[in-house]
RNA sequence: GGCGCCAUAGCCAAGUGGUAAGGCAGAGGUCUGCAAAACCUUUACCCCCAGUUCGAGUCUGGGUGGCGCCUCCA
């Protein structure tokens, strides 16, 4: 597998630090909010990179944290009148709600800053020690003159970065580059012990310890957001690399923003749509499709358009996937016919040619045409009277494809179902009854509960709208 | 000022130098009591100009147009 490295900004081929294992650690949100539709595009893609991964046979230990203490939690906390571990317990709950419905499965560990205190306070530590922090006036700042690669990842120099760096006026830095590392205590916010003094971590700290705790000094892959390169991922490099005296990460993968009216969707410009009102409108699984239907590096906007292609797409999808699940019940009986068999020989094919798009950097939007063509060949080769055994197959390969992206896994409603079935049979008495007219009545009363139907010569088959 | 990205059909979007995947939308057809779904057919001067090459969407240079990071941000 080849992925692309931001790092050395070359597609190299993946190879773990240990073999048949993955560590990978994910930036995960600051929980002040639900997230947005471009927080999801991280979530759902590394999700796929994980899926990926397990479904080639690694084992993959995968981190995503939660920030759980910052500004912005201590901000809203006060305007609410609550604590910010409310706040950020409420969000951490919307976030799981949010990441389900878009089919995104837990990370192996969800650690939380608030959780990780002694490792983040040892750390900072360390790089006191070492010299590359110091103290002032409770606050620690890490010394970015002190880390020869410091801009390595972003591909600028210190001077570069500082000749374009806007006013940050602080006397109490060493020089403007500088990072908090520790932030002693201000009235009214929540705070640690710790050698200097009540403080709590400056924000980039925390992913340095806990991926450390979690996953080793060494870690495999590190995703987030293109933002995060500059400077969240720079001053990780700095904080591990220097404290623990090794290389931090091999592969850096970052993905590229989600626009809307092709400007950068985020939460401080406030041109931002959230998964949930998203949702609402089209669904979750629609914007999952989406995110995957683009190579993760480029540039994607968020439109109604997009979004209602998206649903037309999956629908198409699942469509066939129902078909199938018809003709497991209703085909005919007995082992698979020659001519059958002449069609499973292909699969392999298809499987392979959906490796390959997903080993080239993850490239989903080809991965999808893939099993689109697959759609199409299984949706052929079932008209007529298929055997069950036949649909079966069929049906196994698609899932085999669909799991690794994520795609179709929309529950099913037994409740539902048992009523539909009813009127099902109703009608089917009244058409041979040539009640055509009834027949049209309840047909028309299914559509009123979301319900479409289709007839066929093994029957009826219905999906939701 | 420094670093970097993008430009492919009406729309979305892939594409190892050998005359363009896939999806959506549109048109025609097959099937159907009527439908729906499905299937078949159909839709591309690959932003412009040079260059390298037997051959370029794909490489090089130069334009034009759009965008990002250098500040909290996925």
């Amino acid at each position: 597998m080849k992925v692309f490295n931001s790092m050395t900004r070359k597609k190299e081929e993946f190879v773990p630090i240990k073999p048949g294992e993955v560590k990978m650690y994910c930036c995960g949100p600051t929980v002040y909010n639900y997230i947005h539709v471009g927080n999801a595009r991280p979530i759902i893609l590394f999700d796929v990179l994980r899926r990926y991964l397990e479904y080639r046979g690694y084992q993959v230990t995968f981190a995503q944290n939660f920030t759980d203490v910052d500004d912005k939690i201590i901000k809203r906390a006060n305007a609410e009148g609550k604590t910010a571990a409310e706040i950020a317990e409420t969000y951490i709950k919307e976030y799981f709600t949010d990441a389900h419905g878009l089919g995104v499965r837990d990370a192996t560990i969800h650690p939380k800053a608030t959780e990780n205190m002694d490792a983040i306070i040892a750390m900072v530590q360390v790089l006191v020690e070492k010299g590359y922090a110091y103290e002032k006036n409770g606050d620690v700042y890490y010394r970015t003159r002190k880390f020869p690669r410091y801009g390595c990842l972003s591909g600028q120099s210190i001077e570069d970065l500082e000749a374009g760096a806007r006013i940050d006026v602080n006397d109490v830095k060493e020089d403007p580059m500088d990072f908090a590392l520790w932030k002693a205590a201000k009235p009214g916010e929540p705070y640690w012990n710790s050698p200097w003094g009540n403080g709590r971590p400056g924000w980039h700290i925390e992913c340095s310890a806990m991926s450390g705790r979690y996953l080793g000094k060494t870690i495999d892959i590190h995703c987030g957001g293109q933002d995060l390169q500059f400077p969240h991922h720079e001053n990780e490099i700095a904080q591990s690399e220097a404290a623990n005296g090794c290389k931090f990460v091999n592969y850096w993968m970052h993905n590229g923003f989600l626009n809307i009216d092709n400007c950068k969707m985020s939460k401080s410009q406030g041109n931002f749509c959230t998964v949930r009102d998203a949702a609402a409108v089209y669904g979750y699984e629609p914007i999952r499709f989406f995110m995957l239907s683009a190579h993760y590096r480029s540039p994607i906007n968020y439109s109604r358009e997009s979004l209602e292609q998206a649903q037309a797409a999956l629908a198409r999808l699942y469509s066939a996937a129902e078909n199938l699940d018809f003709l497991i019940k209703n085909g005919a009986e007995g082992g698979i016919t020659e001519a059958e068999t002449a069609v499973t020989a292909t699969f392999d094919g298809y499987r392979q040619r959906f490796d390959d798009a997903m080993d080239d950097d993850l490239n989903t939007a080809d991965a999808i045409g893939v099993l689109f063509e697959l759609v199409r060949a299984v949706n052929t080769a079932v008209e007529g009277k298929p055997t069950r055994a036949f649909a079966e197959i069929c049906k196994k390969m698609m899932l085999e494809l669909t799991d690794v992206l994520g795609l179709l896994y929309r529950k099913q409603d037994c409740d539902l179902d048992c009523r539909v079935e009813a009127l099902i049979q109703e009608r089917q008495t009244a058409r041979k009854a040539k009640k055509f007219a009834e027949a049209d009545r309840i047909r028309e009363e299914l559509k009123g509960m979301g319900i479409e139907l289709m007839d066929t010569p093994m029957g009826v088959k219905w999906k939701k709208i």
